[in-house]
Order: C-alpha cells, then sequence, then structure tokens
DNA sequence: CCTACCGATCGGTAGG
DNA sequence: CCTACCGATCGGTAGG
C-alpha cells in the first residue's frame, strides 16, 4: 500500500532468500502438486527469474526434499516431546495435540509432506519412510502401554495404531489454520473421539 | 509365457480397448501422479503409440476426469445402498464395509480418486465436491440417527462425521487387496472401533 | 540476480 | 492404429 513498491511478497526479517524460496515452494506445491508447479512459477512470485533460483538451490527435487524434511522433524520432534513418564490417556492427549498442532502452524509444509512425498526418490525417499515408521512406533508405544495398563482395551495394537493415525493425518485435507475451532478445542474432540476408539472408559463409566 | 507374443497387457474379454486405457491409467496415475504419467508412458503399456491414444479418447484429462468419476459413482452407490431402516449400529458397519469394498476392490481408481481429483478443474472439479459432500452427508445421516436414538453419544455430529469419514479415508494408503486381512475382519476391526469412538455402548456395557 | 540459450519432453494434430 | 510433426514448456546451464 502508498509508496511502498510493488513487491508482493515480503520477506519477513530474519529469513532467509533460500528460507522464503522454500515458503513458497510450500505453498505451490500444496496447491498445485510437486510436478505441476514450475520453476518459472515458482520464480514470478518471489519476483524473479527462472535461472535466478538456482543461486540458492541445486534442483526442484532438492525443495521437496527440503520441505518434506522440514515437516517430519516437526512431527517426530512432536511426538518424541510427549512426556513418557505420564498416564496413557494423557500421552496420547499430548501425542494428538501436538500433530495438530504441527499441521496448524505448518499447514503447507504438512500437506506437501502427506501429500508429495512419494515424488522422492532414492535415499530420500527412504529417509521419509523410516520416518514415518519411527512416528508410528510412538504412537504404538502408547497405544500398547494403555492396554497394558488395562486403561486402553483394543482386540490388535497394530491395528489401532494405523486407525488412529489415519484419524489424525487426514485432518490435513480439512483443517483450517484461519478456521473457527481453537487448537485446544479440536484436540479436545480429537482426543475423546480417539480415547472412545481406544476402548477407554470401558471399564470406568463416568 | 509359451508361444504367446509379448503382448504385456492381455485385455480381459468383454473389455473395451478404452476400458483397458483406463485401467492402465488408474495404475500410473496412482503409482506416478497425474502430471507425472505421460500419454507417451500410458501408451507404451498398451503396446501402441501415444498418438493412438486419441483414437480412443479425447485428452489426458478426460482419462483424470472418467477415473475420479467411477469411484464417485462407486462410493455413493456403496453408500446408498446401505438400508435406512437398519439399526444406527447395523448402518454404520454396512456403510464401512462398502467403503472399505470400493477400496478393496478398485484400489487404483479409489486411489486416483482421493489423491488427484485436485487436478481436475472446472465443472469436473465441482462435480467431484458434490459427490463427496453427498457422501459425507450420508454418513452424516446415520452417525445423526444414532445419537437420535441414544445408540451413539457424540459431542457434535459433524466434527464426529469428519472424524470418522478421517479414519475410513486414509486406508486408502495402506490397504492391500492382496494383504493378509479379510475384507470381514478389516470390517469388524474398524467397526468396533468408530463405534468406539461415536460412543456406542457408553450406556450399555458388554 | 540477469539475459540468452540448451536439449528433452510434453499433450496433441494431420493425414493416412 | 501408424508415421511425422507441431508449438509450448520443462528443468537447468553458461557466462556475466
Amino acid at each position: 500500500m502508498g509508496t511502498t513498491p510493488s513487491n508482493t511478497s515480503t520477506a519477513p526479517s530474519g529469513t532467509s532468500r533460500r528460507d522464503e524460496i522454500l515458503r513458497v515452494a510450500g505453498e505451490l506445491f500444496r496447491r498445485h502438486g510437486y510436478h505441476a508447479t514450475s520453476m518459472r512459477e515458482l520464480a514470478k512470485r518471489l519476483n524473479l527469474r527462472g535461472a535466478s533460483l538456482y543461486a540458492h538451490i541445486d534442483s526442484k527435487e532438492e525443495l521437496l526434499r527440503e520441505i518434506v524434511d522440514r515437516a517430519a522433524d516437526a512431527f517426530l520432534a512432536s511426538a518424541r516431546g510427549v512426556p513418557c513418564d505420564a498416564s496413557p490417556v494423557a500421552r496420547l492427549e499430548a501425542f494428538v495435540r501436538g500433530h495438530l498442532r504441527v499441521i496448524e502452524g505448518q499447514i503447507e509444509t504438512a500437506a506437501v509432506f502427506f501429500h508429495e512425498w512419494t515424488h522422492l526418490s532414492g535415499p530420500a525417499r527412504q529417509h521419509v519412510v523410516e520416518r514415518r515408521d519411527a512416528y508410528q512406533a510412538e504412537l504404538r508405544a502408547i497405544v500398547a502401554a494403555g492396554v497394558a495398563s488395562g486403561d486402553f482395551d483394543v482386540e490388535d495394537v497394530d491395528v489401532a495404531t494405523l486407525l488412529t493415525l489415519s484419524t489424525l493425518n487426514w485432518s490435513y485435507q480439512w483443517l483450517d489454520p484461519r478456521g473457527r475451532l481453537p487448537l485446544e478445542e479440536l484436540t479436545a474432540f480429537y482426543t475423546e473421539y480417539v480415547l472412545g476408539a481406544l476402548g477407554a472408559g470401558k471399564g470406568a463409566q463416568r
């Protein structure tokens, strides 16, 4: 507005040019998909020419790799931040909150992580698979602990883990960070839903 | 094998060439994504040249449109086949079974439906959105009926519907039609999980 | 960060 | 269903 030049994307201070490229790439990859996004389009959003991007990055796939990597970091850090000494119910709630927080806080990165990671190849792809497995293992440990303590009641821990992760994972499709539901309310809904699914409260009626 | 010519894709009898193109397109779109699949690659899998495809179809997008359309048909038909006069619990189970049956029966089509429909544009895209909404409305009616009858106990019918659909939708990511779990067993797991999540059995303990 | 440019490949058409 | 071919666009490089 006013006298400022028509620079569409103003960089937040402290953000490197590279971070800005990644941010905009995340937006475009999310909206159009990795392969439907051209480097020229990405450059245009940043007010520069396609070739200039290569002063900051090596390749298009590197962008995807780094976006997916950052999301995987965030999810894994969130899961590993869940206190092991808390009760299974509290741990599950913390896991859910963390998952939703990551999605809400970086919906573009998260969406690209869930939707476009298959377009990675070689070791990068393998690296993603490993971290997804690690994330799933964190949730599985919580479910197993709940079954062991009698707080949960499920027939098959692996299937229960898979279904719970399914419930959480799909949320990137519809969760709107600028939506009406605040994180804590959404966490409460999700937690109650998942706890019921895991058979919590079957023994102890309220 | 034997003396048969090296025709990699043998058409099932009664299947038109066009159906065969759609089938193979579904496989490739699922594996590589819509934009990462070239018409030449598709043609090669069918032992013909890229240009020859256009004797059977008008455009690449038409392929996507028809694949997504067929999947939407299948899901909607499944949901509408659930008997309205059954109990909410039975209706939910039937909905779950139908959903899983569609995915298991046509995993390629279903995966493309969930993953690639955003690459449709204009009226085709709108058409998909309408049918997704209709499918969701079918599930919502079941959840609402269960709440009304006292069989289910949820705080918010819309959120509960959304989370249940999330649990079901993600299954295209991992469900393996050639996997160990037969449909009925998987249906039983899912149904128990979702019924618990919806608060069924909270009042009446078994 | 720019201009100029590269070879490759894309979806699709013409004409048989 | 083929050969031959089209304009457009792709990711990326050279050289400044």
